[in-house]
DNA sequence: TCTATGGTTAACCTCAAGGTTAAGTATGAT
DNA sequence: ATCATACTTAACCTTGAGGTTAACCATAGA
């Protein structure tokens, strides 16, 4: 169910974790986009812009082809579907009612390896 | 079909953006767990583990209620939904047979407003 | 060949992540 | 009252993120 192997994903998280990056990712996916095109379309300088696109790469999220001039950019979906495989495996723990804290106390109960000292 | 809302989801991201708390939270899937029994599970110092829980509550993914000195932390499930749903977003665009940069010659040709000076 | 455009790289700044050790606080056990 | 346990906080260190400006390469067009 949990598989205890590491799956890599910091730097797919990482470069998610940043608003200009995230959006960058929804431009993106409704078309591909050059380099200088993000940087106006998110109001932000062109070295700035290039550091964030390098963020994304190196978590192999986007790709780029040169055509004279311009590097267009486009989403890779790999990344992507792994995240999704990575928050799925939460899914069956979703499937038990459990509110959080709500019924941890059960958990306490039916748990005795806990190391809960009794009162 | 996609947002321009501010999703906040950030601190979710950046707080999975690290292995350590990417194992604390699927040992908070399988179980509540105390600070030190997470800190022992990743052979990590106290103070170490802490900050990374902070981490976690500050994305509030994580819950903490306090039995005598033990501090017992469980999973928060709203966050990773809310993530969930962020990645779905992208579903639709997986809809469609671009095989990324494969296709996107073809975006380029039915995309005039592209910025693309014809060579 | 010159010039404008698109992108890269370098040098710098500031701030925060992630770890450490050491000292401080809260509570349970004796 | 004292001692051990379970944190918490403070002080510190090193590294990297994310931005800037300025200078540099690459290519398209006049």
């Amino acid at each position: 169910m949990i598989s205890r192997v590491p799956d890599d994903l910091s730097p797919v998280f990482d470069a998610l974790a940043n608003d200009h990056r995230r959006e960058i990712i929804r431009a993106l996916a409704l078309q591909p986009q050059s380099i200088s095109q993000l940087a106006s379309l998110r109001g932000m300088s062109l070295p700035a812009i290039h550091k964030h696109v390098r963020v994304l790469e190196n978590a192999a999220m986007v790709r780029r082809r040169k055509i004279g001039r311009t590097n267009f950019l486009a989403l890779e979906r790999a990344p992507l579907r792994r995240l999704t495989r990575w928050v799925e495996q939460f899914h069956p723990w979703w499937g038990i009612e459990a509110e959080s804290l709500e019924t941890y106390a059960a958990y306490l109960s039916k748990e005795p390896e806990m190391t809960q000292e009794s009162s």
